[in-house]
Formats: structure tokens, C-alpha cells, sequence
DNA sequence: GATGAATGAGTGTTCATTCAT
DNA sequence: GATGAATGAACACTCATTCAT
């Protein structure tokens, strides 16, 4: 009954074509992933890959911009909208730090497309406003708690800034040098530690 | 006098192949680079860059030794010996976020090589001793400072590990969301928010 | 008319690349032979053998496929149906010795077949199927010549087994001892032993 | 002490080359051979070899005489001198249906050196030598028997090229079609065969 | 006797892509 | 929308061999 695979349209393959891709580069890195595997992973054939994206780097730019969908989904599903100002201000800067935001996306995958922003401009620029976003989306919460009362930030928009550094080095780096016993203690110490350079900003 | 190119030791042409092997990363990728276009590079037969690797991923261990081999000179070239302690807190800090680190190597190079890390055990493991080896560094360092008086933190290693994810984040992901004309105030005021971490841990 | 190399199909390609794929088998040996090689006789690029083969195995044997086919045919060519009984048996048995089963496959080709058996178990698999098929033909000739009277054998599967093995030694070796002049005379002397090994069975 | 494979001279390297390479042809074929891998195999530079032997065609050659050497040895060895002439001429034929000579040697090996022997003059050569000396070797001892009395055999030549036949389409061929659990019966009634072969001819 | 440096041709295979169907 | 034929460049790597040491 059911035509699987069969004669589908942009709007189901497209998206398809481009979470598998991204499967490819998580298993076999940037360098390992080729349009040929996409192919071979979905039972189709390479050409129609080509015939919907034109070409590979097209196919980049789509993952990128899928990658970066996701990352404002999990942002959305995160953020804490009720609380007294300090335990929304905590709440936000714990979300960064948490589970669900550093297993939003794999490292490997996430490093893969960080090396082809030099290199490919529509990836870096996706990047800038990808940060943009997050930054505005930082300032604006911050300032609707500042608002509210108690706190006081001199600079929501360098706060926002350091706050994204931090997560993205904690974020990034840090199953180098920490060990799995100590994760959950060092979590919180992170968000302490951010948590004093913000107000003492 | 000096007869370039032919007949040289071993010592002598892995690390250049080393070296060429990074420049072609940085300019095609890591997905781009290959050993023939290293070789075209060198003038040299590929054959011969397979005569000292045996294969790629041996010469991708290489690189990563030299650039780990690299780090640890420019840490030694930048590290402050003397001073009253507070000054010498400060100036270890800054290191950290000061251009010379930060322009150590290329942030395309070291994407490139930290995707490979989940791929590649002897690259993980690599990275994992570089790190291990620059905590050890910072913890050292801020013992010695404490004991000469004054200063006090609770724990070195983990106040080491806060500034290693402090800096991370900061040179990796600073140039996707700070400005080129407020790049000089953001890193003074990094600083100033890892002190203000530091000394409240 | 014939626009010659363009824009064919598998079903004439494939049998095309393999009776190339044999031809450079006979001038260079199995050692010699290449997927390059090749291309270059039939004038076309080598990676569309690959489209059609994915690699050199298949190749391989795709072209014992071939042979034994081959092989086939040309028994059912040379094997006689009519005639008295004894008559009909020895023609079965001059089949196997004649120049026609001789000259069936070039022995370079055979004997690099059988080498590549050992470590290949699909060529070993495909030889153990041709022998067994060939067994099958020959049992049930000879029960047919049986049954129309007068000779007798105990076991005909064992006489075909028997006469397996006297014409592979012969038609395989007998060019390592035995001189043209002497070739003819020999052909019959061997006919005339089989006749003996096999009625004395 | 014993200064293991450190400057040894050709009597000792040589042969130890020939036996390695032959190692090698039967875990890969003659198609995956290469001085290469003797040389890993043993423990030297590649180049050594080619020191030896300056190139690979040599060694190839030196490979077939070896082999030819150890099948005279191994003929010597089973050969019976005393007993009756029936006995005799019945212990000569089982010689070559015997599971010493027929485990002489690998037959992915010998099928190797064959498929060679269409391309190779020298190879081609020797083993019409070692041909024409086994048939000689028969001959001389046919006529021993013989003289000593009863049985009669028209052409003793002839008889020996009928025997070589017999044996070779056994030796190489039979694994293919015959069970392993009729093996022992086979092979009597291949001695059987060949003696009602020999002794009508 | 033995090794290392170097070459250059060649291996099988992958790749992105084009074109015709 | 989807597939197959075809290409040509590139890939990592192997190979036999030469030469200098």
C-alpha cells in the first residue's frame, strides 16, 4: 500500500538528503563524507542528490542552516519564563551549561563545520548570525529580569558575550580535561564561575 | 653551496613535510588536503611522503605532536617568572587571552584537527596529554604564586580548568560575534571576568 | 549506423568488459592484468568498470561465470546422441581428449583461474559447481549408453570421476612432455587407457 | 652470541629469500606477491632482495628450481628398490597417488607457476626439464622391472607419459570433485585405473 | 652486506558531476 | 522525480627499481 522511498517530493527529500548527510560527517568526518555515501545510506542514487542540491557545497550550506534550525529550537524549548529575576538570571545562564544544550549536537560535527567557515563564506556567515541571534535573544532576557528589579548589569550585551564564551569553551572542550566523575561538580562550578563574571560586570 | 631538495635525512624532511601538511589544512581544509598536494607543494614525489609516514593517518599523528610541540614553546616564551604575586596572577591570566596565544595557530588548523579527535584515538589521545600537560603548568604556577602570600584559592586544578575554558571559548568563538573595533575592551574584559572567577572560586 | 562505444547497456557492456578482462589475462597473466589494462583495450575510462563491476573481485568472477559457461556449450556441442552403444561411449569418452575440448580455454588462463581458487571461495565455489555439473552430464550419458545394453560399468559416478581426472591431466600438462610429432598418436593411446580404466571399473 | 640475521652471506640469504617468497605466493597468490612484503616478512629492506637477486623476474626462477629441487628430493625418498616386480611396479604407480606426493606442495602454488609458465621462457623451461626428467626417472625403473621378469609393457615411455597424465589430473584436480570421505576409496581406484592403463597399453 | 632516499609508473577505487532517458 | 551511463580528476598507496652511503 504504502509506496515508500517511491517518487517523493522536495519538501520530504530535501530535508531528508541533509539530516543523512549530516549522519555521514558524524560517522566519517567532513573529509569522509561524500555524496556517494548519502546515497548508498538512503537507498537512492547519487544523481538525485545532485539533481536537488546542484552541488555539494549547496548541500554544506543546507546543513549548516539545518544545524543552526535546531540549535534555536532547543534554545526555545529551554528558556524559563516565570520565577523571581535571580533564579531566572541562574536559570539562564544554567541552560548553557546544561545536558540538553551540550548534546544538542555532536562535537565531531560541530568542529567538521566550524573548519569550513574559513573557507566557505556563506557557512561563516550563516555562523555570525547564527551568534547574532543568540546574543539579541541573551540581551533580551537579560533585560527583561534587569527590568523586574535587584540586578543590575552595566552592559547587557558584553554580559551576553562573556556568557557565550564561557559556554562555548566549557561546551567545546572540556571532555579533554575533565573526567566523567567529575562532570557534574564541575557543571556547576562553570555556572558559578559565570555567574560571579556577569554581576561583577 | 647548498644542494636543496635531494638527499636529505630523515630528520630534516618529516618535519617538513609536517609543516607543508599544515599550510595545505589551512588553505583547502582538512577534507582538501591530500598527500599529493602536499608533495606538489614540496616539489617531491608523493611516494616519498609515503616512504617516512607509511600513510595519511601517521602523518596527521605527526602534525599533531608538532602542533602540541608548538604550544608548549610559545607557553614557555610567554610565561612571567618575577613580580609581586598579584601582578604575576594577572599576567598568567592574560597569557591566555593575549594575541600571541591567541595567533599560535590557525583556529581553521585546529577545527580541522579537533574533528578528527573523535575519529581518531591517537588524536584524542594527544590532545587529552597536551591538556593534561597545560593544567599541570597552571596549577604549578598558581602554587607557586599563593605560596609566596597573599592570594588564596580554594582548589588550583580547578581554577586551571576554569581558565582553560575560559580562554578556549574565547579564542575560538570570539571572532564569530565580537567586532573587530571592540575586539581590544571584550579581551580586557574577559580578563577581568577570569579574575573576577578565579578569586571567587 | 552503429555509433560504436557511446551510451550502451549493462547487458552488453558487462560480457564485453569480461571478455577483455580474460584477453588481458592470456597476454599478461593474473598478476599482469588490471582494471586499467583493460579500459585501455576497450578505449573507455576505467572507473565505468567499476560502475559496472564495484570492484576487481566481482570482475574476477564474473569472468569464471563466463568460462564455465563456455565450457558448457561447447559439450553440448561435441556430444554425439546417436549411434550403437559402444560407439556412442567411446565418442563420449574422445570428446574430453579431442582438440576442440582442448583448445576449449588457454591453460595460462585456466591455471590462473585455479590459483586464484584457493583464496577466492566464489571462484572455488563456481569450479566445484562446474565439476559437479560436468559429473552429472557424463552419469547420466553413460546410464543412458548402459541401459541400451551390452557394457556394463559398476559405478558410473566413479567412472566419470576417473575420467574427470585422466583428461585434466592430460589436456592440462600433456604440452610440458609430450612433442607435436608424438601428439596425435599419444591423443589415441590416452583414449585407448581411459577405455581400459573405465571398463575395467 | 648468535648475531641473528645480521650479516649473513648469499648461501644462507638466498634460499631463505626463495622459501619466504614462496610463503608469501601461497597466502597471497602470484598476483599479490611482491618483494615488498618478502622483505617485511623477513625482516629486511626490500632493497636487499633486489641485491640478491637485482629484480623480481630472478627471483621467480630461483622459486621454480627450488620447488623442482623438493619434488626430486621428495621422489627419492618414496621410490622402493626391493620386492618383487608386481610389487614393485604397484608401489611405482601408488608413488604418485600417494599422499606425500600429492601434499608435495601447495597446489594455489603450483597453478601460480604454471599460469607463469605461458609468459616466462624460463619457467617454461624448467619444467619441461623436470618433466623430462621424471619420465625418465619412470622409465629407467619400468625397464628395471621388467627385465627382471613376467610383466611386459609394449612402450615403457609411453607408460610413463600415460602414468604423469593420471597422477596430474588426480593430483590437482580431484579436491575439486571428490569428497573428502571418498578420497581413500578414489585414490585406490585411480592406482587401479592406472594399472589397467599401463598394462594393457 | 645492508639500509635509506628517491623515483615514477601503476594499482584499485572514490568522487562530484553531466547527460540522456 | 529518478536512474543509469559515462567521464576525468583525484585519491592513498604499492611496486620494482636505482643510487648513494
Amino acid at each position: 500500500m504504502d509506496t515508500i522511498k517511491k517518487r517523493q517530493n522536495a519538501g520530504v527529500r530535501k530535508p531528508d538528503i541533509v539530516r543523512n548527510f549530516y549522519q555521514v560527517i558524524l560517522e566519517e568526518g567532513i573529509e569522509g563524507a561524500s555524496i556517494g555515501k548519502v546515497a548508498k545510506r538512503m537507498g537512492i542514487h547519487p544523481s538525485l542528490i545532485i539533481h536537488y542540491f546542484q552541488n555539494k557545497e549547496n548541500l554544506i550550506v543546507a546543513l549548516v542552516d539545518y544545524i543552526i534550525r535546531r540549535a534555536g529550537e532547543i534554545y526555545r524549548e529551554l528558556i524559563v519564563q516565570s520565577g523571581d529575576p535571580g533564579t531566572r538570571l541562574r536559570s539562564l545562564v544554567a541552560i548553557f551549561f546544561s545536558e540538553a544544550w551540550y548534546g544538542m549536537s555532536d562535537l565531531g560535527g560541530d568542529f567538521a563545520i566550524l573548519s569550513l567557515s574559513g573557507r566557505e563564506p556563506r557557512v561563516d556567515a550563516r555562523l555570525r548570525e547564527m551568534y547574532a541571534l543568540l546574543k539579541q535573544l541573551i540581551v533580551g532576557e537579560l533585560e527583561k529580569i534587569f527590568k523586574e528589579g535587584g540586578i543590575t548589569v552595566r552592559d547587557p550585551k558584553r554580559a551576553a558575550e562573556i556568557i557565550i564564551s564561557m559556554y562555548e569553551g566549557y561546551r567545546h572542550f572540556k571532555h579533554f580535561y575533565i573526567e566523567e566523575g567529575d562532570a557534574e561538580k564541575f557543571r556547576e562550578d562553570m555556572i558559578a564561575s559565570a555567574m560571579a563574571a556577569l554581576t561583577n560586570n
